[in-house]
DNA sequence: GGGATATGACCTTTGAGTAAGTTACCTCAA
DNA sequence: TTGAGGTAACTTACTCAAAGGTCATATCCC
């Protein structure tokens, strides 16, 4: 007579597990791995802990679940803008807005792809290798466009200044997640703005004229 | 006859307070505060772990402890750079350099003030945030500067700046902690390049004259 | 009735924190 | 000089709570 609430309920596999994927990404993605408990996220989707392990087998195996997801959601965004014709500032502009856009409705996706607390070793450490590398790949693409064209061609430089470029990426974004209410195409244009800046307000004339042809931004007229 | 260990060894509480404490800093700077255990730290500091119970209290007690001596180190070092004459980027690369020769003998120290998995509330998270409001402060006085020169007097754009170059600020220190071997000097020459890179090789002169003016880098002969 | 869906109750490990006792040093009276 | 007592330094062996993971069982659909 115990065990009362127990007996399926007629929901198929395939929908739980996108219902406790969904909660897990939302979990992960904002108390990262360490913090975060299966018999939350269960209580969260609505089921219980077991039903976690039946379908995802461990904490680790729910959470690489999580990061492939937010990993490759996001990975292919950058991805679809490298593919574009821009180049050197303008393509990383373009990337920005694609993030921001992507990011809108599932924001906790990013803190999910560099969660320091998740564990470094086994599928996970494999899964993120596949999408640093993934990743990485384009910011070294765009840097190196970037280096080549100021005359510096040590690779330990532009090797340096990929990171930086990375995490000015994440700051953005990071400071994007703690002013909600910006538009991702405010934040677009503050982008523009930030960049102009440091680049001294005076363009050198090749990046300019990358910079002004295509995107329709900062002057008078803003978007939102 | 039992616990023969136990009794005192004539180490004077002061002592052993630091002897802990540099472990400790060097622990938590290398796993964070959630993978640290307290044991751990007790065993490499060649001690048992009640002592430092009894010495620190809590394990939250010993972060605070590391946590307020590797921010103080850090904080004075950024405010004895910003006291200097210097502004805008080069104030920026005194700063790196500055961080940078502290770091070298306990480059642990840095990781220990961004510990995303310390406890964010109670005594630590008012330590945190005194020393964050420390170092926000120069940074922002650095950005303020440098939107005034470029005519931006968007508050929000000036907050996102600044986040974008605390960011940058952690991806040269974290780069340079990953490739041992490279001598602060080095660094800030890199730095230095990476700046001028960023700037589109064409600093407007008010800018240039700052940064060609005191520091002897960048020119042909590097020191690598 | 068989298999998929589902759960309460349990086991186990890990690490923070504590109780209680042990040893050594120091001081001071005789 | 000595030795008795007080105190600071120190440890072993424990408790306890949280969370990952499992087991046995229950319910429902085909």
């Amino acid at each position: 007579m115990s065990r009362v609430n127990a007996g399926t309920k007629g929901v198929p596999r395939a929908d739980r597990e996108l219902q406790i994927l969904r909660a897990a990404c939302e979990v992960f993605g904002t108390m990262g791995f360490a913090k975060a408990s299966v018999a939350g996220i269960a209580a969260d989707a609505g089921i219980s802990k077991p039903l976690v392990y039946q379908y995802f087998g461990s904490k680790e195996g729910l959470f690489l679940a999580s990061f492939n997801y937010g990993a490759e959601t996001l990975a292919a965004e950058m991805e679809r803008v490298a593919a574009d014709d821009s180049v050197g500032l303008e393509r990383g502009l373009r990337t920005l807005d694609g993030l921001f856009r992507t990011l809108e409705p599932q924001p906790w996706l990013w803190r999910l792809l560099f969660d320091p607390s998740a564990p470094d070793d086994g599928e996970v450490a494999a899964a993120r290798a596949v999408y640093t590398d993934r990743i990485t790949r384009l910011a070294v693409e765009g840097v190196g466009e970037l280096m080549r064209l100021v005359g510096d061609d040590d690779p330990l430089d532009a090797s340096a200044l990929t990171a930086v470029w990375m995490n000015a990426v994440d700051a953005l974004i990071t400071w994007w997640l703690d002013h909600p209410g910006v538009t991702p195409a405010e934040m677009t244009e503050r982008c523009h703005r930030l960049i102009t800046a440091i680049s001294g307000a005076a363009l050198p004339p090749q990046l300019a004229a990358h910079l002004g042809a295509e995107l329709p931004v900062v002057s008078p007229g803003r978007t939102q």
